[in-house]
DNA sequence: AAGGGGTGTGACATCGTTCCCACACGGGAT
DNA sequence: ATCCCGTGTGGGAACGATGTCACACCCCTT
């Protein structure tokens, strides 16, 4: 006669499906069909079984369903930088449609490091994810999962346009419209801060801005073209530079929220007036440029829904692995507000 | 003689340890081995298989490994709102804390539905994640997670305090500094804008109001206590109804962002002088109150290192899984900035 | 009575990894 | 010569789920 002896963790083991077979009294296979409603089982068998794991809590175990069925759902988001604005509604536009479309999300703040960025893509290869949507700096995180043959949606900006997929945003016409704005004002001393023009988020915006300068029939001042770093403190220390020569420009065209900032701050340090001293209009709208005052007009982009978007095209690629790949532009819309006006009368 | 045929997939087949193993001429066991430095492998071997390996571009299914180990090295985070700057920077302090302990990070915005909350957690579960941080709406996620034996840390708020750890700051303090702060300047009527008093956070908050106004020997004025909703919209509605009244407050204090946002816009469309007509305080320092006019004096939490510090008690916990909860209470500081002045004399 | 179809169930191999165990080899001690 | 140890390697059984396949019914037809 043998003793059975429970283990001490038989209590606190988490149920498999083999125990609900046992509890219900069938085998592992029939509880799989009972619950996942495919193949047959009987309607009475079926219930047996689903009281069975109710009871026991059961949760199907994902690894091994994935591991299984060599395909997974979920998904990667890798995002530069959540404590900016921009970035923060993108991932919840992601993350909802993700949940909509029952994908598990699995996010990586990349520090707009090249090294977080490879780091957390070689995660996603190992972790089996289903696809993944980055805001990438530099296309190596794109040739790295293609090479795994995971399926990309670069958003925002892209590297690999062509052979992966993008959602961007209309940045040169957008960009064109803020600069022509300025121009229909009359500026004709229009300065523009932008981060990188190597990336097609800058080149494009760039090329917006030299697009409506030469409709307006303005020559370009490439003194006027400041390519700052990436943060707040830089944008702001070299504004503050241009904006107390004697020739400044009477309006500022800043590229991104983070850059608009910089300037803003500069501007009130400086105790410039705005708009009569100076016009300001940035691109991508963020929540404080309604606030402040006077307000910021700016291009405004749907965020959220350029999060959402790019969740959607990749459900679609993970579908459909062979089409030929899309970029897909969302409509960008200029908010005119307070800090854009007329020149200063010299 | 016969025809090697490829099947179409071969080339795509992601390499497992198997293809290495051939590859490098040993067994699977010993590619492990190698890999992962657990156990022996002559170096010469470890060389070859390291080679193999990289010449592959073989990257360990975490799945498989999960599966075999039943451990994983994944991390739920649940936040109630990415777009809310607070539960961005939570997250990015999160995402930055997992990176460095090793662990991927699971996200999900459960966009304050206890719905999409519970879904949430289930798929959590399913995924088998090593633990969970939460900012809770109920107490269910924590129970639910509890019963699956799924470490929790509960942030910024508490639901099953004693039973989890918690990250929280001192809400009491704040919100005592906060309204001792109006009533060193004079005040004797200051509202408090506050969502909910259920919620540890709420409550503690409305308590510490109470308190500096006990102390400042202030009777409290229940109309003055304003249970608003969670948005903008509702805050502001009820911040323009409080303050049309003949015997406005002199003063409000708003338990959080989006209340301070509200009442702010509030004060903005009725024209009212900050801080000589009405002073504002806030619990919880967005970006813009430092950047609109005047400045708003708050409470500033360090909120990027709340979620760090989450992540960090999730992994002590797991690694020490019967060790007593604790609860971590991080300092705020009030910031006093230009909206907080003497009240105007009648 | 034999056959056949529909319905329902269970055995078993499989996914990719780990890790326990067995074992092989060489050298040193007895 | 035998034993034992240290070093290194491979075999094979798990982990939990799925799904193919075989098969056992029962009822109906011929």
């Amino acid at each position: 006669m043998t003793i059975e002896r429970r283990t001490p963790f038989s209590r606190s083991r988490r149920p498999t499906i083999k125990d609900v077979a046992e509890a219900a009294g069938v085998s592992r296979s029939t509880v799989s069909r009972a619950l996942t409603g495919r193949g047959y089982a009987a309607s009475d068998v079926r219930e047996r079984v689903l009281r069975a794991a109710a009871e026991l809590g059961y949760v199907p175990d994902v690894m091994a369903r994935t591991l299984k069925q060599q395909v997974s759902r979920s998904v990667g988001v890798l995002v530069s930088d959540l404590r900016n604005p921009f970035y923060a509604e993108l991932a919840a536009g992601a993350s909802r449609e993700a949940r909509e479309r029952g994908y598990t999300m699995v996010l990586a703040d990349t520090s707009l490091s090249a090294e977080a960025e490879s780091e957390a893509a070689e995660a996603l290869v190992a972790l089996r994810v289903a696809g993944v949507v980055v805001t990438p700096n530099s296309s190596a995180v794109s040739t790295y999962l293609a090479s795994h043959h995971i399926p990309v949606v670069e958003v925002d900006r892209q590297f690999a346009a062509g052979s992966t997929d993008g959602v961007v945003v209309g940045n040169r016409v957008g960009a064109r419209t803020a600069t022509a704005h300025l121009v229909a004002l009359g500026h004709r001393r229009i300065a523009l801060f932008i981060d990188e023009t190597d990336w097609t988020t800058g080149y494009e915006r760039y090329q917006g801005y030299l697009e409506a300068l030469g409709t307006g029939d303005i020559k370009v001042d490439p003194d006027l073209v400041v390519s700052s770093g990436w943060d707040v403190a830089d944008s702001r220390r070299r504004a503050l530079d241009m904006l107390r020569a004697p020739d400044r420009p009477t309006a500022v065209f800043a590229a991104n929220n983070v850059l608009a900032e910089g300037v803003w701050r500069a501007i009130g340090e400086l105790g410039l007036r705005v708009p009569d001293d100076i016009s300001l209009v940035a691109f991508d709208d963020a929540p404080w440029m309604s606030m402040v005052s006077p307000t910021v007009t700016a291009v405004s982009q749907d965020t959220f829904n350029l999060g959402a978007t790019a969740v959607r095209r990749l459900d679609q690629r993970i579908e459909m692995p062979e089409a030929d790949s899309v970029t897909t532009v969302l409509n960008v819309r200029l908010v005119p507000r307070e800090s854009t006006g007329s020149p200063p009368v010299i």
